[in-house]
RNA sequence: GGUGAGAUACUCAAGUGGCCAACGAGGGCAGACUGUAAAUCUGCUGGCUUUUGCCUUCGGAGGUUCGAAUCCUCCUCUCACCA
């Protein structure tokens, strides 16, 4: 293959690459020499659920891979520790040990759902961190500066803005340079959130004379399904590559037309010309922009499933909100006769608080079988009841 | 170590003795309109089966008062300036 039509492909939707010519270098001993290279990426082992954010990053891998790469998939389990400000009992921190394998368990077996496994390795931070020593931290912090450190955009916001911000936190980027050094990596992966925390692996390679300076590519970041905020599990606007078919599809036709076109950029398998061309077509009037978000919902859906659960999901949807039908596969729950309406939508799960129910209830948000409730003190007598409150939380009740 | 400023609900942010479950904005939820899009309009946004009621909440613990987010004392945390 020849060097530039790989390096055409690895450069596809990236936001920023700092030193291109050590990638090129890197291909070209690869094609012309059959030398493999090592492409790293940390992974914070917390929250164990990956979503779409984190594939635009796992395609580019998946890509390096085709083209000579060994991908270093590097768990944090050190520094997911040290962030955090409780953790001072020692039972605790065997606890998390745990949790923290078992994240990265979970990690690796999503992760493989875009990665080839042969290729690549799974690294634990800790491995090396733990034996670093105080030492070895301390010297590790002679290799950097506070007004250096203060660079970093939001150290810098909340400096100013009079945030505090915890020394631990200045050793972050450190360590998770550090790991740089350890691994040997060629190039490290990450969004471009991460630049600061990348360009430290890249810095401390040099002071640790590694002999290489790892390159970096920076994704750009995918924003959440409000289409503001970055996607993130903990602000749920999320859409994980583990959940159903249903889901996926379902959240996907979620998003705003201004964010279909974001998502077609950084998700879709589609050429650039392709997309451009769909984008003149919606602009001309020529294609309703539901088709083109259908198209790019059935393709993602489709690949974490497959086709078949993808126009099922379809067809699920569709039925559902185009005829206001009601879904097949919904929770039930078993209720006891005369039971509160409120309270039972708060069995159901459907509700937070029984106040919370009460209120939607006023607001004409609460049906059963589909006829709007307006008492708020009904009670439930015997017999199966569909429960659903505003458009998407259904619930089957069995009353007995 | 010293001096000063500050901590209010998901976030920002008013309130400085009763009219406070606490202005306003953002966010969120719901309703109308739609393509479960956007925009717009409307309502809601601590909990509690008796909802013009009751209980809990304004960093924490005490105190003053008929009554405290508001005043006093101590504590914790944050920031700024000085050392």
């Amino acid at each position: 293959m020849p060097i530039a039509k790989a390096l055409r492909e690895i450069e596809r939707g990236c936001a920023e690459i700092i030193d291109r010519e050590r990638i090129e270098t890197l291909l070209r001993n690869y094609y012309e020499k059959g030398e493999r290279y090592k492409v790293k990426l940390g992974l914070d082992p917390t929250a164990p659920d990956l979503h779409l954010g984190h594939t635009v990053i796992l395609q580019k891998l998946a890509a390096f891979q085709q083209h000579g790469a060994t991908v270093q998939l590097l768990i944090g389990d050190f520094t997911a520790m040290i962030g955090d400000p409780t953790g001072k009992s020692e039972t605790r921190k065997v606890l998390d040990r745990e949790t923290v394998l078992e994240n990265a368990k979970t990690y690796q077996e999503q992760a493989f759902k875009i990665l080839d496994p042969d290729k690549t390795e799974l690294l634990f931070n800790s491995s090396w961190l733990d034996a670093l020593g105080s030492a070895g931290l301390i010297q590790l912090t002679t290799q950097f500066n506070v007004a250096r450190m203060l660079e970093r955009d939001d150290f810098e916001k909340r400096y100013k803005s009079g945030q505090s911000i915890a020394i631990s936190e200045f050793l972050y980027p450190l360590l998770q340079g550090y790991d740089s050094v350890a691994m040997e990596c060629d190039i490290e992966l990450g969004g471009t959130d991460q630049k600061f925390n990348l360009l430290m692996g890249r810095h401390l390679q040099r002071a640790y004379n590694v002999g290489k300076e790892q390159a970096v590519l920076m994704m750009p970041i995918l924003e959440g399904l409000d289409g503001v905020q970055k996607m993130s599990k903990s602000l749920g606007n999320y859409i994980g590559i583990s959940e159903p078919a249903k889901e996926i599809y379902a959240k996907m036709l979620s998003i705003s037309d201004e964010l279909m076109w974001r998502y077609y950029e950084l998700l879709s398998s589609r050429s650039l010309d392709e997309i451009a061309e769909m984008k003149r077509q919606v602009a001309a009037g020529e294609l309703h922009p539901k088709k083109a978000k259908e198209m790019l919902a059935l393709e993602i859906t489709a690949r974490f499933h497959d086709e078949t659960a993808a126009r099922e999901a379809k067809e699920a949807f569709d039925s559902l909100f185009k005829q206001k039908e009601i879904p097949e596969d919904i929770p039930e729950v078993v209720i006891e006769a005369g039971t509160w309406i409120c309270k039972a939508l708060v069995d159901a799960g459907l509700e937070p608080s029984n106040s919370q129910a009460r209120r939607d209830i006023k607001q004409g948000a609460v049906r059963i079988d589909r006829e709007k409730v307006s008492d708020d003190q009904l009670k439930l007598e015997p017999g199966e009841y569909i429960l659903q409150v505003g458009k998407r939380k259904f619930a089957r009740a069995r009353v007995e």
